[in-house]
DNA sequence: CGCGTAATTATGCAAGTGTATAATTTCGGC
DNA sequence: GCCGAAATTATACACTTGCATAATTACGCG
């Protein structure tokens, strides 16, 4: 008779990023149905009951996982921001760049965001991630703006600076899904131009040196 | 005991558009999970079994569903045109404000769009949808946007137009996708305003009177 | 070394899934 | 009026799903 599936210990955290991870991989391939309890487990190399000792429901997982995902590409923009150049301009054509281009530009990603999408405009859990991630990376660009706008001798208003923050988020939103979804209609290279070009013509002033 | 359901017989073309409308309407309410034979059939008001009478496979009668979507959507934003004033830069404005306000800002369609986005990453047909209705968008806001520069007396030259169009674009996805997702935190009115503010921007002209 | 506890696996279950097939009803043509 | 074919309903089935619970195992601590 066989011997009951060895394992080996190993802590929460472990366990809980590596269910999160199974189950991002699993709606990125085949869609929110494909991530069953059972594959998810399969694929962290665990067994299905594992899931129900981290999480307590199926939702749990899938909205740790959603806001794992968001957390991930909001830092990654705002990691870049460390190794950006101290001038504010530079900062901000430096930040609007990354927003369209790889590693943040991917269709592994798009199709994970436009899965957590749908599920956002029902589940109040998932929208409470989606609007404090969105927040994060919008008040991030606000401040950017508000520091290249200072370096012109006469900057906006908060009121003014939000809207402007507002504006170049959708723009960088709406660039960063047309370049995931379809990447050969526009190129990366080709998304950065516009990217900053449409900046420069918001904000009023130069960013490329 | 009871007596059967009764029934009355209806061409082919009316059950299928009744199955496919449904369909439809349960993906847009509870996501593609939520589409079961038996939720479209009591939405149809039929039988679950008439599914398998006009669809061979549950997938055949969500794939004509798509089709039916993004055919109206497309079809909706030509004819919204038809109602716009003839001077460039109003027809401009209005197309813009029409772009980022109900109905075209709606939970619903933005539910059933999120679905079909999260197809096109691994489908080649659904993308081949979603390439050729996303042209045929950014080709009308193209030729809005060249009429509107016309006015001006300095037209820009093809290339600039183009990307004038890609950018102004992503602007309108963005708001729109914001807007529909969470509406309490952008009113129609104030993502209305962004948006023409920042095609005016972005275009350097004036639009509004 | 042994022991207790938490981690992990194994098993079971009730509900829901898509699909196949049989039983009935409608309705146009004769 | 009635008959047959097509439309529709009803039922059954095998499978999957999420979740609960019991059984076992790993491993830190004395």
């Amino acid at each position: 008779m066989n011997a009951r599936r060895p394992f080996r210990r190993k802590g929460e955290e472990t366990r809980r990023a590596a269910l999160i991870e199974a189950a991002l991989a699993c709606i990125a391939e085949g869609g929110p149905q494909a991530a069953t309890v059972r594959a998810i487990a399969l694929r962290a190399g665990v067994t299905q009951g594992l899931i129900r000792h981290y999480f307590a429901t199926k939702e749990d997982l899938i909205a740790a996982a959603h806001d794992h995902l968001m957390t991930g590409l909001t830092e990654a923009s705002a990691a870049s921001l460390g190794a950006l150049p101290a001038d504010p301009r530079a900062r901000l054509e430096g930040f609007v760049a990354n927003a369209v281009s790889p590693p943040v530009v991917d269709p592994r990603a798009m199709a994970l965001w436009a899965a957590s999408m749908q599920l956002v405009a029902r589940d109040p859990a998932m929208r409470e991630v989606h609007e404090r991630t969105y927040r994060a990376f919008r008040d991030q660009l606000e401040a950017l703006i508000a520091d290249a706008l200072q370096t012109t001798g006469r900057p906006a208003d908060p009121a003014t600076t939000r809207r402007l923050a507002i504006a170049g988020n959708a723009l960088l939103d709406g660039l960063w899904l047309e370049a995931s979804a379809l990447p050969e209609q526009l190129p990366p290279e080709e998304a950065r131009a516009i990217a900053i070009d449409a900046f420069e013509s918001l904000l009023g002033l130069e960013l490329k040196e």
